[in-house]
RNA sequence: GGUGGAGUGGCCGAGAGGCGAGGCAACGGCCUGCAAAGCCGUCUACACGGGUUCAAAUCCCGUCUCCACCUCCA
């Protein structure tokens, strides 16, 4: 099977062909370091494990993830004046805090997650070759900033398929010294009032990256001249992209050879963005939402759509995140040490079709659906065998229920209590019901769910789970 | 003005010329002491108007509506 990706650059479905056999590079944009991080923010993050772990798991790829971080930009600096702070310190904040929302997801962490400012001397080379090559130049206003001359380069615009004399025009450009309206900064000289620790030495005086260099100069230090995808949201696609596609090849670089963009998460129809102030925070949202539900909300719409947040669609994960854990608690009697177990050829096949995720969920859910089916005849072989698949199947997509990624941070303890004094309820329920005292035994299963405990009775005598609000899921 | 994306059943959401994805919700049935879970079934849709075709949600033409990008943005 080959899998196909849809490539922005192009606009058409294509064959996946890396560049060097059983080898993937890929470059992803990027975590933003502002401020903290929302649901929004982590969605391209999720959208591309998604990717790797298929091309990973599914595909036998050895994948170089390279993840940068934009350390330094206008916004880093403005915010971090506000709030009286280093610019770094504020910066590398709030990269922590992405990082911690990024793990409680269960997005595998990438390969190299390289910081702008580490690679100034890399934007220096690459300014260098486009200034010697023509493509760029010093503005000669003495402000420091040096410009890429888009005019230089008969092909930008093509990633985006725009012309040069078509877009809008950006309003202070003439007061910068720049030679046309659209060049834009691969470096910004220092300005009065700047933090002096934001500023490096050049050959073009003292300042700091532009927003669009940095991506290419640390793609092409890890991941070389030529590499095999680069992804990032679909707002990204201009100008940040085109830019970077520009100055790279330009400066005789090859890039990148498929370019994949994720859609947003939007609420009330609108994106969402700190500035419009309808934001939802990952740390707000995992207080009443497991992780593991937040994670598969998130993948399962196919990574290109909108995904319009709304009140109950976290309410939806969760039930059907709750098929999936039912099923395997009732087909599994211990967690498995092994998924490893062949793919339907269903779940590969929409995998395959540019991560038709929904496609794929179809395929777990047709599988749990047989499961339940052989569990209720009694058949616990082909049940176990099922549900290995829905395991191995999960877990590819980064939702499986069973990965210790989803009960980390518990106190065992406190599980060993409630575990005793739940079991010591359910017992006597028993009691109760053995003797047909039903009026006992459903004022016992009452409290119990009272206090957030589900009790249920299979063939195989009562389980109990935590309620769906609460965090966590046990078996008794 | 330029560029791209989208409108599918009560809701979410795949599909992309014929075999009616899947999830959630609702209702009915089986099961259960009663429930829950599970299973079976019901409600059966493709923005609008034309056209092509034996056959269109899927192709073509036109219309409407919505979103995004062209300035910082996942």
């Amino acid at each position: 099977m080959t899998l196909q990706i849809y490539d922005t650059a192009t606009r058409e479905l294509r064959d996946f062909e890396p560049l060097r056999e059983g080898k993937v590079g890929m470059y992803i944009c990027g975590l933003t370091t502002q401020g903290a991080p929302h649901i929004g923010h982590v969605r391209f993050a999720v959208a591309f494990d998604i990717l790797r772990r298929w091309l990973t798991a599914g595909h036998g790829y050895d994948v170089t993830l390279v993840r940068n971080v934009t350390d330094i930009d206008d916004k880093i600096l403005r915010k971090s004046a506000e709030h009286d702070v280093d610019w770094f310190a504020w910066s590398y904040q709030h990269e922590r805090a992405t990082n911690d929302a990024l793990d409680l997801l269960g997005v595998l962490r990438p390969t190299y997650e390289p910081r702008a400012t580490g690679h100034v001397t890399d934007m220096v080379e690459i300014m260098q070759r486009l200034i010697d090559k023509g493509h760029a130049y010093a503005a000669d206003d003495g402000s420091g900033d040096v410009y890429f001359d888009v005019r230089s380069w008969p092909d930008y615009g093509s990633l985006t398929r725009q012309n040069i004399d078509d877009m809008e025009d950006d309003g202070d450009a003439a007061a910068r010294g720049k030679h046309d309206p659209h060049d834009f900064a691969l470096w910004k000289g220092h300005k009065e009032g700047e933090p002096e620790s934001a500023s490096w030495p050049t050959p073009f005086g003292r300042g700091r990256p532009g927003w669009h260099l940095e991506c290419s100069a640390m793609a092409h230090r890890w991941l070389g001249e030529s590499f095999d995808i680069h992804g990032g949201g679909i707002d990204l696609r201009f100008p940040h992209h085109e830019n970077e596609q520009a100055q790279s090849r330009a400066a005789g670089f090859g890039f990148a050879g498929y370019w994949m963009h994720n859609g947003w998460v939007t609420l009330g129809g609108e994106k969402m963005s700190k500035s419009l102030g309808n934001t939802l925070s990952i740390p707000e949202i995992t207080k009443t939402v497991r992780p593991l539900v937040l994670r598969y909300y998130l993948s399962a719409v196919h990574y290109q759509s909108t995904i319009e947040y709304h009140e109950g669609s976290l309410v939806e994960a969760q039930a059907a995140v709750e098929r999936i854990e039912g099923f395997l608690d009732r087909a599994l009697d211990e967690t498995p040490t092994e998924y490893a177990e062949e793919l339907p050829k269903e779940f590969a096949a929409a995998m395959d079709d540019d991560l038709n995720v929904s496609g794929a969920l179809a395929v777990v859910f047709d599988t749990i659906r047989e499961g339940n089916t052989a569990l209720d005849e009694g058949e616990r072989d082909d049940a176990r065998r099922l549900a290995l698949q829905v395991v191995a199947m999960t877990d590819l997509l980064g939702v499986n229920p069973l990965d210790p990624q989803w009960s980390a941070g518990g106190d065992d303890r406190a599980e060993h209590a409630l575990d005793q004094l739940v079991g010591a309820l359910v017992e006597q329920r028993k009691r109760a019901r053995a003797a047909r005292d039903f009026a006992t035994a459903d004022t016992i299963r009452d409290d119990l769910a009272e206090a957030g405990v589900v009790v249920e009775d299979t063939p195989n005598g009562a389980r109990w789970t935590l309620s769906s609000a609460s965090t966590n899921n046990e078996k008794a």
